[in-house]
DNA sequence: ATTATTATTTCGCTCTGTGAAATAACCGCT
DNA sequence: AGCGGTTATTTCACAGAGCGAAATAATAAT
């Protein structure tokens, strides 16, 4: 019928078990988390460290394995857009100077999946991998343009709202304005609402259905994205976009009259 | 008794069926590679879907999914080493301006955890998550540095040595030297054994125990690496591998009387 | 030392995952 | 179109794989 294989099903149910704030877990933890068995999670973390997408650790917990680290890496580079984007990632990182990304949607949020940073910088902006939320980061409002009206509406009211910020727009009436004024500027912004003091500027990546796929962003402090250099800053994210966009496959009547 | 859950194994092996060089496969090919029954790869491959962990594209293939690239970010993250190493690789890319690599040694290979390099430049020595052998890489040797004489023989005796251009040392003995060198050196050279042109500096991290536990690298064209500069940046890579190790919890008598 | 918690092994039973086979979709040919 | 060949997908009955209760061993907590 449809997909369950039970025991791939757990093991999987294992390995997502990990995150960021969570890395490493016991045998017993997980039992706990995931309500199976411990003498089963045993078993399947056992199988897993053979394979090396487990490994345990010097005190006993286990951890996310080289091998899906090895893994990881494949999948991205698989992905055509990565490959398509570093390059004018790079351009955008070196004519502006700040930090530069690349997301796309997944499920209810956002997914970085490549950047360009100046790897002296103090600060780091976005981890490769880590998430975002779409309705207060600019990324995630540049996606929403994708949507139509009432897919938004409901993509907005099924999302949980939660404020990062003073800034941080949490009424979804004064959000769908935001995206709708995005669609038509080609641009989105987030204006400290995510962070305090942090800025962003993000544009869609399209297809050639028009389909946004992707987005691109700019990230800085407040400081360095005002003024007159924020409009040209603007101007590049959306050149940079275009340029992707078309290498993926989009002519937009824009790109055409150029 | 041991682990082994058949299902579970099955679905990693299919996982590890794609690579960099294959990185979309079909059912069939699964099949075929595998020697499994086309109906239980269909079967597993539709449970991983469902989980993000497979992707199915539009040309019918299979390849990995995103969530397999969070994971790999995350099993990235959490490694100790990474994150200790970071800033130290950063310093060392800032001062020397070249390309600097972290790797770990995995079975008979090196793999790379993590690289500084030049957003800007042209080439790309190294990708994060690829392989290098260790027989011709300044990594892999400095990592060989770690293995007692009888250990270091059978390792090399097992390993396939394919020369990579005419400057790759496919003579055991003369490997088991050079070795020997890096070891009481401190620092072993990749003296265009792996592409003709580039050249590469690679000195052992250890731990507490004094047992190595990976490998910095400065990697560049062999213009940029050779006179008075080389033995400067021999110093610096040095110096960064010893700066790693004590943060890692290795005091060597070297580091005590500096 | 005592208890509580966690990790690991054993083992009999059940229900899961398997693969042969059937079917459907999809090529590339002529 | 129509026809062979390959590939994808579904069905189903059976074998045996994986499950979890329970027992045991190893740790940690007090």
């Amino acid at each position: 019928m449809s997909g369950h294989v039970r025991a791939v099903q757990r093991a999987l149910a294992i390995l997502k078990a990990f995150s960021l704030e969570n890395p490493q877990l016991s045998c017993s933890e997980l039992s706990r988390k995931l309500k199976i068995h411990p003498s089963t999670i045993h078993r399947l973390l056992l199988t897993m460290e053979k394979e090396k997408i487990i490994d345990r650790l010097e005190n006993g917990k286990y951890a996310l394995g080289l091998k899906v680290f090895e893994l990881g890496c494949i999948a991205a580079a698989q992905r055509e857009l990565v490959k398509v984007a570093r390059p004018y990632l790079e351009e955008l990182h070196r004519i502006s100077g700040e930090t530069v990304n690349l997301v796309i949607m997944d499920g209810t949020e956002a997914i970085y999946l490549d950047k360009c940073e100046n790897p002296m910088s103090m600060v780091q902006y976005a981890r490769i991998g880590k998430r975002i939320p779409l309705y207060c980061s600019a990324v995630g409002k540049a996606l929403l343009t994708g949507f139509h009206q009432e897919d938004l509406q409901r993509a907005l009211n099924s999302i949980k709202i939660i404020p990062h910020t003073p800034n941080t727009i949490i009424d979804v009436g004064k959000l769908m304005e935001a995206v709708q004024m995005a669609k038509i500027n080609g641009y989105a912004i987030d204006n400290e609402e995510v962070e305090l003091g942090i800025k962003c500027i993000g544009a869609p990546v399209k297809r050639e259905s028009g389909h946004v796929i992707a987005a691109i962003s700019i990230c800085g402090p407040v400081s360095r994205l005002s003024g007159g250099r924020f409009f040209e800053l603007v101007h590049q994210v959306k050149t940079t976009a275009e340029k992707v966009s078309n290498r993926m496959g989009y002519c937009s009547l824009n790109a055409l009259s150029l």
